[in-house]
DNA sequence: ACCTATGTAACCATTATAGTTACAATTGGT
DNA sequence: ACCAATTGTAACTATAATGGTTACATAGGT
């Protein structure tokens, strides 16, 4: 199952996108996340670092560094996942088995291509996309 | 990240395809995918509740209830996944604010959507295709 | 100077996962 | 009738990810 962050990450930036700069602080999102402003402040944090939004020390709030149109729920995703992989796989299956020693490779292309499938479709939809769908 | 129950569940059906019932013990099956046989029996029951193969107690091994052509990996990945959503989401957005009010229901169908894609992707590929990639 | 906010580090509680030990129940061979 | 082997479970453990929390250094605005 796919952390909360990524929901919570587009709570966020939806926010972000609405408010004016000074209003939308990690201490406003968070009542309405209903978490902790660390918390926020983490994942804006890896939004920042995907170079989705800019934010300072000492100024409070944040912006879009692009417009919300320009910005898919993939960009999103990737920005709050550290793993890249979504399936994951038993380590060292033996070697000596027929099974065991091609599973992997029949499995990484077959897991590559459904991954694909999921994250074509979060490519598919922008940040404007979810907001209109909330009538912003 | 979806857990390796499902990979692990992959090679335990193809070790049953292809070996005569007696072989495939749980014991084997283990040491094929390198793990705990009470691993495999756990992953195993799920597969058996799922109606994917048929095993008694005192009797080793396993059997396929059909062939693997008709056994998708979409219904490998639903007999071993426990939570049906692929995405998570935050519990109690605050109902006061115009976005906390109305994410839950705007991303449930964009989630909904992307996890389509991805199952509908398991869903044409068959254990069979898994074997016949292993050269099996 | 002071207040407020961001950015992090550190720590905690909870949960999922996989591995392990133990054992009851059942089958088949002798 | 007995024994060995095996499935099916329960129970426990270790590990890792996650989200929540406290604490604090740093920077801006007044």
């Amino acid at each position: 199952m796919i952390n909360s962050r990524f929901a919570v990450a587009i709570h966020i930036l939806s926010l972000i996108a609405s408010g004016p700069r000074e209003k939308v602080t990690s201490e406003y999102i968070a009542g309405s996340v209903n978490t902790n402003p660390v918390v926020i402040r983490r994942i804006t944090g890896m939004l920042k670092k995907a170079g989705l939004l800019q934010s300072q020390v000492g100024t409070p709030g944040a912006v879009l560094t692009r417009d919300p149109v320009e910005i898919s729920l993939l960009d999103i995703y990737l920005a709050v996942q550290e793993k890249e992989d979504l399936f994951s796989m038993h380590e060292n299956p033996n070697p000596q088995c027929p099974v065991g020693k091609n599973i992997q490779s029949a499995l990484e292309d077959t897991f590559h291509t459904a991954q694909t499938a999921m994250e074509k479709e979060l490519a598919s939809k922008s940040l404007q996309d979810i907001r209109t769908r909330m009538a912003l």
